[in-house]
DNA sequence: ACTCATGGTGTAGACAATCTACGTCATATG
DNA sequence: CATATGACGTAGATTGTCTACACCATGAGT
C-alpha cells in the first residue's frame, strides 16, 4: 500500500552515469547491470525495472550505448548493451558533473575549519 | 532561448538538505539562503528562485522550519526562517542519507582495491 | 509431453523536484 | 518623485524515478 511512498528514491539524474560506468567492464544485459550495481554499492542502490529499462532506452537513443539480442549465460535471450565512443566520452563529463556537485554538497555540509 | 535547456540542474533531493543545514546558523530569508549555499559551494550550487520559494514552503508545511516576518539588514521585508526541532531530526536523517547514496554512487565510480 | 519457476524485457501512469520565465510589492536612494 | 533593488512568489514545462503491471522464452522437473 502507502499510496505515495517516495523513499526507496535513488539520487535523480545518477543512473545515466551507474550505467555508463558498469558497461566499462564490457557488454552486458539490463538485469546484469542492476545486479552488477546492487553489489558493488553493497545494496544501498537498488535499481527498479521501471527506471532501468527506460534508462536504457533513453542512453541508446542518445547513442552513449548500442544494443544486441544475444543469449545469456543462463540460456535466456537478453539485449547486451555497451558503450560506443560517445558514450565513453559522455561518461567523463557526468563523472566530472558527479565529482564536482558531490564536493559541493560536501562542502556545504561540512564547511571547512 | 534554448527552449529545453537541461543542465544547470542541481542533485534533485539536495535542496532541503542543503537549506536545512543553512539554517543551523540561525535564522534567515530565502536571498540570504540561496546567497550562502551558492558562496559556500564555490559558485557549484546556484539556487533559482522557482526552486527555492517552493522548497521553503514545502519544508515550512512539513514543519521543518517555521517562519516569521522581520525586516532584512538592507530594510526590506523578509520572511526569517527557523529550524524546528523536527526540522533538526529530520536535517540528521537527510544528512545521513545523503552521506550513504554518495557513498555508494563513489563506489560504484572507483571500486575498491 | 506438460507445467511451472525463472530470467529477462517492457510499458503505463503517478509523482516529485527542479528549471525558466514571469509578475509583484515595498523600501531605499538619488 | 522616479527608479533601482531586495525580496517574495507562481505557472507551466520538463525530466527521472517509482509502483505495478504484463509478457515471452527457456530450462528444469515430473
Amino acid at each position: 500500500m502507502t499510496p505515495a511512498s517516495p523513499r526507496n528514491q535513488l539520487l535523480y539524474g545518477t543512473l545515466d552515469l551507474l550505467i555508463l560506468r558498469t558497461l566499462v567492464y564490457g557488454p552486458a544485459h539490463g538485469h546484469a547491470i542492476a545486479g552488477h550495481i546492487q553489489r558493488v554499492s553493497e545494496d544501498a542502490l537498488r535499481i527498479e525495472t521501471g527506471s532501468l529499462y527506460p534508462a536504457l532506452h533513453r542512453l541508446e537513443a542518445r547513442g552513449w550505448i548500442a544494443a544486441e539480442w544475444k543469449t545469456s549465460d543462463k540460456g535466456k535471450r537478453a539485449r547486451y548493451y555497451r558503450l560506443t565512443r560517445t558514450g565513453r566520452r559522455q561518461l567523463v563529463v557526468e563523472q566530472s558533473r558527479w565529482q564536482q556537485l558531490s564536493v559541493a554538497v560536501t562542502r556545504v555540509l561540512q564547511p571547512a575549519e
